[in-house]
DNA sequence: TGCCGAAATACAAACGTTTGTATTTTGCCG
DNA sequence: CGGCAAAATACAAACGTTTGTATTTCGGCA
């Protein structure tokens, strides 16, 4: 059911027209800053305009044009900091261009996805943008959008914006054993894409420091606190017990290491702990996490960037992302 | 500069009508599940417009029918978890009336502010969200808009949704005083409109107990470690030192919990902390934090049920929303 | 068989812009 | 002052959908 229509009828480019005496087509040339029209009369045109209050009528400029000059962002998970620095980086760049960005949430849901992707694309967006995409890759290949589509940190898909998502992780990884660590846990959230990739690098770098990967040494965190105190007794449990935990995300290491001071061990002391991200927290918790910070902004502005020039009908050349940032704090040390 | 337009044309209304022999008005209705179409040519229109992959024109629809649909949701900023839990409530609301949110991000700029307003007119919107709004109430007065606009926590608005602000933050300050604490400080943010209510409890309280104002108990909290230690050095430089702080929100609470414990103080026993808006790491972070969690959700539903009602000509009734609910952890305690 | 009313469908106009083409106006030169 | 090109403006069609009205089709009954 759609809200009913509104009382005050709005000012159209005909009611512009009548006023300055002219017809309507001036009118559009005439807003639009055409030299096809004399400047006095653009001037005149532009100065009724505003004072009638004019708001053009998108659906209609849409509709002729073919083109609504809005790109379309599916983000996942609003609550992460991640993404907003993303959609600042692509809002920054849009602008450039004069494109405007409409964000849909879908609380990571692979059905709000879909409809998501729906509602831009009755929207008649000019790009999509999807980060993280739920749905997989299959559905974006069979969709046929009549629009290009860049995926961020999405490897496999056709147009795609990434950052080596292994790298962050190695660098934690390789700053970990450079301190001496090698019996290293790891905290893994809900199985969203995104968590995969960290479990890759943190077993490669197992492998290729000759340490054997133990099944054991993998916790699960789900957000709330009971996991954080699970985690940690299993952790107690073990013997030996793992000197280092990766943490796939901020927020869990975060907790994680509430759990263990409730517990009377000391971070990094007896346990290091090192999570990703670099949630604005985590400088401000005791101790300060040592993580590591994507470029997200880049990524944004690159990815609008690269949506454009697919438009033009040129495969965009390949990124240019600064790589991810290795920030060393205090919750990691060597092993006691 | 937009967008090229795309090369594969889009299906359209005529394109099925042809395809299954019938007047284009009859798609229409049929795709509508109107009952002035004989239920088997609903089926075979449905069918056919399936297959060849019909998306609707937005553009199209609106034009004609006025209404798009959506409902502008002008977000401040994203990284704020209390706007996507904000958010999410609004999402699950319009969704049972088959409307659509889509989101802009304003950074918290008043120039941006305008521009989302101006964005989601354009589109046609069917309503207009604001919660905590950058812009002059007076800006919105004369903005006439054409639309119905809800604001979120901003009780001089004609239409607004708001918790009573000072609640949670009347539910801390009795907290504290109710464990003893007379000499209370406070941490404020930015000069974000949401900041002064909590100003004024924290005032009101003090007046109501008969404690002394005392500015020198006010500090600033930029989101920055240094911030954080600066209030802290401010706090330990005072005699008498504070016995317990009160901060405007989590962040700035955690963070100068951190810089307290980094100069050797215990909280709560040396000194007590409260936050305020319950995000999800306030549990997770030694001491787990006091705080305030504000019934967000429910204030994204009842707006935009309160949008419905103004567009159907009703004047909302009055929202019943839950009270901001106190969360005691161990931030918190009695005065040395 | 012919007619009636109802059901099903077709017709046509409208929504507000844009844009290619046609027409008018303007300024200038001979 | 007539004529001409260029500049300025007007005209008209189109975008894809919806919706009020006109027309056709149909089943049933006299």
């Amino acid at each position: 059911m759609a809200i009913s229509e509104s009382s005050r009828k709005r000012v159209t480019i005909k009611d512009i027209a009548r006023a300055a005496g002219v017809d309507p087509s001036t009118v559009t040339r005439a807003l639009q800053g055409s030299e096809r029209v004399r400047s006095s009369t653009r001037e005149r045109v532009k100065t009724i305009a505003d004072e009638m209050g004019y708001v053009p009528n998108m659906a209609a400029r849409t509709l002729v044009k073919r083109s609504s000059g809005l790109i379309g962002l599916v983000i996942p998970d609003m609550t992460n900091p991640f993404f907003a620095a993303l959609a600042r980086g692509m809002e920054n760049e849009a602008a450039k261009h004069d494109l405007r960005i409409v964000i849909n949430d879908t609380l990571g849901e692979e059905a709000a996805e879909r409809e998501a992707i729906r509602l831009f694309l009755e929207l008649e967006v000019d790009g999509l943008l999807v980060p993280m995409a739920r749905c997989p890759q299959d559905y974006y290949e069979e969709l046929q959008t009549p629009v290009p589509v860049v995926h961020i940190n999405r490897p496999e898909a056709r147009h795609h914006v990434s950052c080596d998502r292994s790298l962050g992780s190695l660098a934690i990884m390789q700053h970990l054993i450079d301190l001496g660590h090698r019996r290293i846990g790891f905290v893994r959230g809900p199985s969203q894409p995104g968590v995969e990739p960290k479990m890759q690098a943190y077993r490669q770098m197992l492998d290729q420091h000759g340490i054997d990967y133990e099944p054991d040494w993998i916790f699960r965190f789900d957000g709330t606190v009971e996991s954080s105190a699970h985690t940690a007794d299993r952790l107690l449990a073990l013997s030996p017990m793992p000197t280092a935990v990766f943490a796939w995300n901020d927020v869990s290491a975060i907790g994680l290491i509430h759990a263990l001071r409730e517990r009377g061990l000391r971070v990094p002391d007896d346990i290091s702990v090192a999570g990703h991200d670099n949630i604005q927290l985590s400088g401000l918790v005791t101790p300060p996490l040592t993580t590591v910070a994507w470029p997200m902004y880049e990524i944004g502005q690159q990815s609008v960037r690269s949506l454009l020039s697919i438009a033009r009908g040129n495969t965009p050349r390949e990124a240019a992302i600064p790589a991810p940032k290795l920030i060393i704090r205090a919750s990691t040390g060597s092993p006691g």
